[in-house]
DNA sequence: GTGGTCTAGACCACT
DNA sequence: GTGGTCTAGACCACC
């Protein structure tokens, strides 16, 4: 499911917020559908529960998920007004990438064109 | 010259290559032009040379600068051919952040406003 | 009647307890009300009676209602002399987050707005 | 320094978050004043230092804090702007607390006394 | 020496 | 059985 590399400078709870945040944000992960247990994922990648945990708890602290004692960690619907912080950071993001793009040599247009492709997707 | 925050949990070094990268996409330091040198730099932000040192390797092994023994660093003038891995990964990346904007709640003019701002700084 | 939130990560209880103060705060329930048996209300909210039962204990413990065997629960009058203590801890937790508003950057203003507010509506 | 009570069910590490909050918002701990090290307030504490971290994360997170590796935990300014989202939960809270007070008899009149004694220390 | 990450293993609270 | 907390102890990155 996951390909993690222990060997980075990357920590290895970052990889996984990252991962998990795109299976989130490509729908993979569907809205209150339920994500591996700590132990169970721990188990399958063969990693400390506690860094399992500090995963799901940064992505809760980020509003991708939810978790319930006793119940489990569960994908949290989006509700667009609450992530201000979180557009705010991607704005930036996408400035800088835009720059950086642009620098590489590409046009303008090639960049709509990926974004064009994107919608279609979703 | 600089804005460094050394609130910022980003590493110093980090930043201190974000910067320079911005400044050498931005075309502010033109092709071929020699950055500060590494002391100069160092007591110009008050920061430690190893520091300073760090940034300069990194931004060596991204491919935004050469380093001439003795002489100094320079900015490395683009080639689209040696750039093509570049590209790519720039792709990637503007799916992958695209997608997250989306999900955030942006729309696609949104984005494309941001862009257009770029057009007109470039 | 009440709104509880699944995929906070206070517990149910918590919440039930929370939701019961207000109602009894705001005089919704009124003195010597029954409240709703544990059975009933476990029932309207698909929610386990243990929940319900650990909330109506926690209400007793801390003098908002009071349950007779066999009978049910039903709210606590309020008796001036038994809430001094109460009284005291909440004039600690007013200044308490007076504190931390004008910290944030309230102004006395806004904070004597919502307590107009509040008059309004009891 | 700090009074922790290890059998409470609040969780310890909370119960840090809390006092440090306290102080940094009463001005005890001034803007960019440097936090006990974690292995410092362990040691005075008797805590594992990971307890200590866990706090010292979570204030950062909350905009409190921040950390510089190889040099320590400092006070972070205070920028009015960034806490939006701070500001809305102490306005819940403020809600709620009012709600309480005048429950238990308390009028408007004491309250405000109160907030206007804060005024006065600031 | 500082914060940050990770592991191993224990125990608790909630459902 | 689930997430959450805590301890003990190791090692790394930064300065």
């Amino acid at each position: 499911m996951f390909e993690l590399d222990v060997r980075s400078r990357k920590p290895i709870y970052e990889q996984l917020v990252e991962k998990l945040k795109k299976l989130i944000i490509n729908d993979v992960l569907k809205e209150d559908e339920k994500l591996p247990s700590v132990r169970e994922l721990a188990q399958q990648l063969t990693i400390n529960p506690n860094t399992i945990q500090k995963a799901y708890r940064e992505l809760e602290a980020q509003g991708y998920i939810y978790s319930l004692k006793g119940k489990g960690s569960f994908v949290h619907p989006v509700e667009k007004s609450e992530n201000e912080e979180g557009l705010k950071k991607v704005r930036e993001e996408l400035k800088q990438l835009f720059a950086e793009a642009i620098y590489l040599g590409m046009t303008t247009e090639e960049i709509q064109a990926i974004l064009r492709e994107m919608e279609g997707v979703n």
